[in-house]
This record gives structure tokens, C-alpha cells and sequence, in this order.
DNA sequence: ACTATCCAAATAATCGATTATCTGTCAAGG
DNA sequence: CCTTGACAGATAATCGATTATTTGGATAGT
């Protein structure tokens, strides 16, 4: 389980990506299960973009009140899922073509070059964190026909690409990674319940790692756009098709 | 006046920085007002950096309810300026050296990759718009005297910033970059009082500016990103002399 | 028919009180 | 002397009720 994200920038405490997942793992209280709840609803496209979300209703289906609700939604507003205007209430937020772009754009630029200052200041352990998230997310096997291992699959496959990134020491360039990361999951989790076949994923994953930890900058960067490059492409053709503008 | 981000990313309605800015500006709810004293109490200084903030105190100290307030503080969470953890309260973000060395780092990344793609993209509108900011910043003395001359200043010089990479069409860059603006302009605030001496900051707004509308592509990067790094290490000395690391 | 105005239902925002959690202190036991 | 556990005060989280705002529809005037 990637951990979630801690609300700010983290300047001051950053750590690699959980080591083990620990069960416990924050979630006191009403507010945060709310937001995890929500933030699945959403990217699991149960929530359907663009649709409003009506506070009484919302209280009733999950069973809490206002406030808790509130703070919920508020964290989905920091991580670019829900928009909110005064006295209008909150939505979900709306997804195009256009927004698949700029996600696309912004996650080849930003974490190219994330991954550029890992390659340049990542230590060992880094390295090591690295190789074992690409081996957990290779050993996962996605089936369509069981959507627990989808979930499974893409829990695993933001922790690669965060982990990949996690040896950069910017915390505010990787606290948004993790939302380009989160809002293009989002497009994947609805449009893509199988990889297309053209498309080796694993070998790609494998070869931008390996080149990471071997320190070729060009290679693993190159490769890295690549890869984030043809996922977009594939979502965009995918989103056409359903013929959402 | 810049207007108030949207709460989320406004993946689909996104104008040109204010055009003249209105005096009703939103700011309905007390949770929208509160969230605008807050955040100027923090640019300001006038909440020190890292310190918590207790929700009693601050409650009586606002004259409002708990709701709004954590409403408020939610937003500025979103904003980066403060910090969030379950069952232990708000705290104002911290300020250290190697924050304000990320926050120019990317600064340089993000405003210039935005910049050469307005000058790709954007259209004439977008010229008058960063002609007219330039010419507006470059009107307004700044005179550490009177501190409401310096918070005009500052807010044309966000303005100016801003409305440079306005023109390139990718609202999720334009908040990334917002945020980044908000995080260095406390650091501004809190330790330059005055521009100091060895530069003409007018100037470089200004060669920035027309070799934007010019399309001088290559040239205007240059200038920003120079402009960027400059004013990054100038507030590195300032909050080094001060002692803080 | 068309627009403007007013009302009522729906919805969001706020409040004050209650409940849950945490933090520091002090005493008992090792 | 150090650790552990229990208590009390401080603080955060949640709730239910109240107030404010918006929205859609009905009505009156042109």
C-alpha cells in the first residue's frame, strides 16, 4: 500500500515508500476512511466525473455527518478529484481529452526529470527499492476478470513508478508526481481493464529500472518517457472510442 | 487582485488572470474569507512558520466556528502552507533552506517550461495581457515604508508571473505553478523588505516580457529562468544571514 | 408568448454541544 | 533510577440542529 499522501508537501519527513505496509496504518479517523473511500469511488469510476455530490445524500450512503464529509471531500480536492465552489457544493471532477493530455504532458516532463535527480543523488537503498517494487509488480499477474487483482496490479504499479522517483529529495516535485500519477490512474482504472497487447509493460518497467540503478540517464529517462508516452496514447484512443470529447 | 484558485485544478474553465478585478471577487463564505486571512497571516509572517495552530485559540482569535475554520485550513493545506495530521491539529509549514532550494529549482522547471509553451501557444490576447501586467508592475514603487506598498507590489508581481506562462493552456501546470509562486512568496516576504541593490528587477521583467511576445523563445527562457535563480539565491542569503538552515 | 419577480423546496454553511483522542504528570513497581 | 500505567487536562473530531443561500417553478406584467 502506497502510503497516503500527508496532506502538505512533507518538506521536512520524507521516506521511501512503505517498506512492508503495515496494517494499521493511520486511518483514525472518519475523515481520512472517508477520503480513502471516496477517492476509490472516484478513480474506480463508481463516482461518475463530472456528476455533482449531493452532501444529504452523500451523509446518508455512507453514513456519517457533515463534518467528517467535509473533510473527506476536501483532501479529494487537493488531489485534483473533486472541485468545489462556495454555496454550490462539490463535484467530481470532470474528465476530457484535453485533461488526459496535459496529465500525460506534465507526468513525461515532471517525472522524467524526477527520475534524472534520483539517478543523480539515490543511494543504495534506493536502488534496492527500486528493484524490489519492479519485482512485487512483475510477479502480478493482472485478469481482467478478477478486479481485485486489477487493484491489486495498480497499487503495485503507482508504487513502482513512485519508488522510481523516490530518490530525488524534492518532496513538493514528488508530492505532485503522485497526483499526475493519481489522475491519470484514475483514466486507466475506467478505460483499461486489460493491457493492450501490442505492449510488453513488464519488459518496459524491467528496462527503465535497470537502467536506473545502473545509472544510464539517457537511457532509463528516454525509456521512461516512452513508456508514459504510449500509455497515453493508448488511454486517448481508448477514451475516443467511447466517444468522450 | 489574482484571483483565488479554484479549489481544484479548473480542468475546464481557465481565463486569463483577472482583467481589472472586480471588487466582490467570490469570497461568499466565512470558510473562503478565513481561508484569505489565513493565508496572508502566513505569507506575511505574521503566523510563524512551523508553529501549530490551535484550533481553540484560533477559533476566538477569528471569531468563528469550528467548521469554517477547518474549512479554511483545509484549503491552505491544498495551498501547501500548512500541514495536516489525523488527531493532532494544523500547523503552519515550516521554512528551511533546502524548501526554498526546491521550491526555485522547480520554479525554474515548471514557469519555464510553461513560458516557452504560451509563446508556442498563446494568442494575441495573451500578449496584451502580459504587456499590460509588466506595465502595471513596472508603475508600482515599491517603498519598504509603507508595507501596503509592498503587498501591492507583490501582488502585481504575482500577477506578472502568472499572466507570463497564462497563455499555455495546461491549467493543471498553471496551479502547480501558483502554488510554487505562493510557497516563494512568503519566503520573499518574511526576509526582503527591500530589492536589493545590484539588481534591476524591473529590467528583467521587462527584457522577460518582450522577448515574449517577441517568440523569442530561447532568449525569454533564458531571462526567466536567470530571474528565477537569481531571486533563489538572493532569499538563500538572506535567510542564511538570519540563521536558519 | 416572453421576461421579470417572488416564493418554496432543496441544498449548503455554520453553530454549540458532545464525544473521542492525545499528552504530560505523577505514582507504583521493578 | 528507570520504566510502566493510570489519571486529568488539553485538544481534536463528530454530531444534530439551526441559519443562509441557491434553484426551479409559479405568477404577474408587458
Amino acid at each position: 500500500m502506497v502510503p497516503d499522501d500527508d496532506g502538505a508537501f512533507a518538506p521536512t519527513t520524507e521516506d521511501a515508500p512503505s517498506s512492508s505496509g503495515f496494517l494499521d496504518d493511520g486511518k483514525n479517523t472518519i475523515g481520512s476512511q472517508l477520503a480513502s473511500r471516496l477517492r476509490e469511488a472516484i478513480i474506480s469510476g463508481e463516482l461518475q466525473a463530472g456528476s455533482k455530490i449531493n452532501l444529504d445524500k452523500a451523509r446518508k450512503t455512507f453514513n456519517v455527518s457533515l463534518s467528517p464529509l467535509r473533510e473527506g471531500l476536501a483532501r479529494l480536492i487537493s488531489d485534483g478529484l473533486v472541485e468545489f465552489e462556495d454555496n454550490r457544493g462539490y463535484r467530481v471532477s470532470s474528465i476530457s481529452l484535453a485533461n488526459l493530455e496535459e496529465i500525460t504532458t506534465l507526468r513525461e516532463e515532471f517525472e522524467v526529470f524526477a527520475l534524472r535527480e534520483s539517478m543523480r543523488l539515490g543511494d543504495v537503498e534506493w536502488e534496492g527499492n527500486v528493484m524490489r517494487a519492479l519485482h512485487r509488480l512483475n510477479r502480478t499477474e493482472r485478469d481482467a476478470a478478477r478486479p481485485e487483482t486489477l487493484e491489486r496490479w495498480e497499487e503495485l504499479h503507482r508504487e513502482f513508478h513512485l519508488t522510481l522517483i523516490s530518490g530525488c529529495g524534492k518532496p513538493i516535485l514528488l508530492h505532485f508526481c503522485r497526483l499526475l500519477l493519481n489522475l491519470n490512474d484514475r483514466y486507466r482504472r475506467v478505460f483499461l481493464t486489460r493491457t493492450s497487447g501490442d505492449r510488453n509493460v513488464s519488459q518496459e518497467h524491467s528496462e527503465i529500472a535497470q537502467g536506473a540503478v545502473a545509472r544510464d540517464l539517457d537511457y532509463s529517462c528516454d525509456m521512461l518517457r516512452q513508456h508514459i508516452h504510449r500509455t497515453g496514447t493508448n488511454l486517448r484512443t481508448h477514451l475516443a472510442t467511447k466517444g468522450i470529447l
